[in-house]
DNA sequence: GCAAAAAAGTGTTGCATTTACACTTTCAAT
DNA sequence: ATTGAAAGTGTAAATGCAACACTTTTTTGC
């Protein structure tokens, strides 16, 4: 078989990217998703997603569909699953590789989030999504609270500077279930990635809360001893 | 923009998956790889893959892929990971998924893998592979490990009924250090989806030692309550 | 200026889980 | 009858994890 033969002879696919975008904000996990003004699917909530364009990975297609709705281009993301069942898109097959992203929802651009008619929705308020997008925020959910039980990610979510309340409050978000106070404190004091930087948080509390801050370069000498 | 012009504006590629086909013999973890007697990459080593056709899923075209090379075709698959780097494959395009399989290796047909140039390799035997193969390979380990410490995936590599040793000794092979007896026996009791099928195994023990299975409804009992 | 409110911060104990550890039993082969 | 080879079995120490309540600080309202 001549070479060229060996791939022609088999069909191509639309490749595209899904992404689930998680926010934290008053004490609960949001996403960001689309109420969809355009086709297909027009009116329907769905996942911010695009296609896989000539010369771009699938890792740049999922960031830059995230920066198209964000305006942030150095989000945590991770690839989560592919999707490739025939018929789950119902105009044309599409392969779609999910990915999840954290997002600091402090920082996000307001103006082209509107642009999409995009909106942050709380995790136990997520209408019905299109397509197969309910399964990918599911496996994503189940994904990223795997993760952030082992590494340090829910710290993405995070402004750079944050009190031991909020970080708390953050994984009683994620975990979807109380923490003991100071057990969590032990555990946190124990990593000596998350470091104080010695300001002092008084928006939320009379007496004024130490701010930490994730140090990544601690974080990674752990690991190569 | 109608709803055709939609997709059509979009490239289309080559989607493939690539399956990581795990055994265990003499106390180790092995992997059916290909001596390819084809092209591209003629005499090189690589995974069993092949080209996802039309009207089939991925979990579909990685199944008849296994079952080409195996002749089994009810394996226990997950996916891994899917690999989109433009590149990545030097004759054109390709979106590969990587999947990963275990095969009780008892069982497979001889004459297909023969026909195919394939082999069992030790894990720590094995060559360089092909493209981005040997990360596929880290991916899927990694990814099974973690699962086999979950869930009793590693059964699957197992006969359905099998010796306590035998189980221990695939175990210390997937994760890759010793186990203590006494203390594997106890976790295993504890388990009562493993259980005493009242044969005995005599070819490696003058005593004898007890057989058990693996009780699929009652392990699927221990999480609908 | 005093009292109340609201969040930050701080250790100890009991319980459960995990680990370490060595000898006996059984049976086939010689 | 002895030897060899793998199967099978329980306890004690240590570690990790979970439960638990009060003090400190500062602002605000009276």
């Amino acid at each position: 078989m001549a070479p060229q033969a060996y791939y022609s002879i088999h069909p191509k696919f639309h490749a595209a990217v899904d992404c689930i975008i998680f926010g934290f904000e008053e004490g609960e996990l949001s996403l960001l998703l689309l109420q969809r003004n355009f086709e297909p699917a027009k009116g329907q909530w769905s996942l911010m997603g695009g296609f896989v364009e000539e010369g771009e990975s699938l890792d740049d297609a999922a960031r830059r569909v995230c920066a198209e709705l964000t305006g942030l281009s150095d989000l945590y993301m991770r690839q989560v699953h592919t999707y490739g069942d025939p018929g789950r898109d119902p105009g044309e097959r599409v392969l779609s590789t999910a990915y999840y992203a954290l997002v600091d929802i402090k920082k996000y651009d307001h103006a082209l989030v509107k642009a999409h008619n995009a909106h942050w929705v709380k995790l136990n308020e997520i209408p019905h999504l299109i397509f197969d997008h309910d399964r990918m925020v599911q496996d994503a959910l189940r994904f990223m609270r795997y993760q952030a039980g082992v590494k340090p990610v829910g710290i993405n979510l995070l402004p750079e500077e944050f009190t031991l309340t909020q970080l708390q409050t953050l994984y009683e978000a994620i975990q979807g279930e109380a923490i003991d106070k100071r057990n969590f404190r032990k555990r946190i004091a124990a990593m000596d990635y998350i470091e104080k930087t010695g300001g002092i948080d008084k928006t939320s509390s009379r007496k004024g809360a130490a701010l930490y801050r994730f140090n990544q370069d601690k974080y990674d000498g752990n690991f190569k001893i």
